[in-house]
DNA sequence: CCCTTTCCATAACCTGGCGGCATGGATGTG
DNA sequence: CACATCCATGCCGCCAGGTTATGGAAAGGG
């Protein structure tokens, strides 16, 4: 008997959510199209998964034993993927590299050459992560090595070797009254609104809007994005400002964003990270020996 | 990422044949849809699976690491959805009973009589199971009791309880020289071509053959059939003979097949078969019950 | 040396399935 | 009594998958 595995993600989801509508909304699918997938899915096994009521859809009991199994089995065929990607990347020698837009700086370039020169007939493939995702896919299995800030949530799942520590700035509308200022107190912009992270990002958005660093005072929120572009257009736009590492400035200059250093508030700490299971692996760790070397040597 | 299980099949089914055409005849689909499925795969992972060549196909590092973990994955797909239908027919209160055409009898519809009258409620549900099947669907878990003959193949991983012994006749052409006889000795049997179940059987074909039974002579087979059907019209056309029991002389009556009393063979024997998982299950002890008394009681 | 066989890949065609939109029916709610 | 909320259904367009027919490459046999 066999199933697309998104016939049950849409069962899960139907399942936590007693609803199609609501379900349908969180699968980015219209709601006749689940009814369908239900319906296909329960004709499939010959079982009467749900009792459809107006109040919703309450699981029956053998809909309970199959709510009971499928993730588990979701979760393990995510799994197998990453590991057939894995030694894809291994096969192949290719190093994949996640990164986030403000992690990766001038030094990036020569780690990668550095890097290959003590590897040859391996390649780096980079990719840059969104915000929404700390890890830069690390934490997914997704790459072998990740360039990230601390600090992020999970951190204590993975190895991380710490680059460089750089100040936070604040980018602020360069009409901004603010920004005329060359320097400025964090406590100057507590009551501005902020562009922030989408909120599934944790620690790491209370991190950038450094929510533990105002005397407990409640954030205000100007606009939510998590894609550079969307960022420095909020910023620019006027809806409000927000805390960045100091080489934003550099990577992130834009016509009406402003860049000025911040007093008060802690650095930012770039680190480069990889999976427990690759500690003993050759190529990774000769990747994170050029990042060290890449901020330690040179200099 | 979303994959049909019926991709997962086709993938280890080439992984294990080594070749396309052999995969596809065995999948029952043509080559060129085989071609494209694994392709299709190849695409989604986005991964090389296998390297062509005019010898076949060879898996790849990673093909090799996905032909590893997708076989339990599936069983555990498949087990699941056994778990799910047994929650069903839990539910609605059916006892679903799988028999082997020869294994069901007049007593039958006196067990599942009495079985109604323990149970109010409860509906029996009675499986027809192919030869190719010895345990009627209860090995796979497709029903929670099975009327079969005893020996079968992964007897011992079931419990069973016998409930009569029955002698093994002969079905032969009725045009056959040894038709006119009205008794044989199996001996007499010995050099004739026989109607067998299919090879994938095993110790239920051996046993129906009498394999063992024959002094360590080969056996000549005359055909393979795994429905009733077949059977009886193989016998009618003469292409052999075949053991079968006693009761099938009246339910498998038919012109242009003889049954005949053989001596020198051992007698074949009815039981009732379930789940060790189900010994505290009171339901499918009852079922048992019922069978029993119908052979012991009412004599 | 050529012919045949055995692989896998490709092209052309056709059908069935699936998704989206619009709408309907049932049922509580202000 | 109108409204809001949910799920089901009808219709339409499109893509995906299957089949048949065919091609090309390579190995084995006469």
């Amino acid at each position: 008997m066999d199933v697309d595995t998104r016939l049950l993600r849409s069962f899960v989801a139907v399942a936590e959510e007693g609803s199609l509508t609501r379900a349908a909304e969180r699968l980015f699918v219209s709601q006749p199209a689940l009814t369908r997938q239900v319906r296909q899915l329960e004709t499939l096994l010959g079982v009467a998964l749900f009792t459809r009521s107006r109040t919703g859809m309450a699981l029956t009991e053998p809909g309970r034993a199959l709510a009971r199994r499928v993730p588990p089995l979701l979760a393990d065929w995510d799994g197998t993927l990453r590991e057939a990607r894995g030694a894809a990347s291994r096969a192949e020698r290719v190093l994949r590299v996640g990164f986030l837009a403000s992690a990766a700086n001038e030094s990036t370039p020569g780690i990668i050459a550095e890097f290959t020169r003590r590897r040859p007939g391996w390649r780096v493939e980079m990719r840059q992560a969104a915000w929404s995702d700390p890890t830069a896919g690390l934490a997914e299995g997704d790459v072998d090595a990740a360039l990230l800030r601390l600090p992020f949530p999970g951190q204590g799942a993975l190895r991380v070797a710490e680059l460089l520590e750089e100040p936070r700035w604040v980018a602020l509308p360069s009409g901004h009254p603010l920004a005329a200022r060359e320097e400025l107190s964090f406590q100057e912009l507590w009551d501005e609104p902020f562009v922030a992270a989408p909120p599934d990002t944790g620690p790491w958005r209370d991190y950038w809007l450094a929510a533990d660093e105002r005397g407990g005072r409640p954030v205000r929120i100007g606009a939510v994005t998590d894609r550079p572009d969307d960022w420095l257009s909020a910023i620019a736009n006027g809806y409000g400002v927000a805390l960045a590492p100091e080489s934003a400035a550099r990577f992130y200059a834009r016509p009406g964003v402003a860049y000025r250093p911040v007093s008060g508030v802690s650095p930012s700490r770039v680190a480069v990270a990889w999976a427990p299971a690759d500690d003993g692996n050759a190529v990774v760790r000769d990747f994170v020996d050029c990042c060290r070397e890449a901020v330690t040597g040179p200099r």
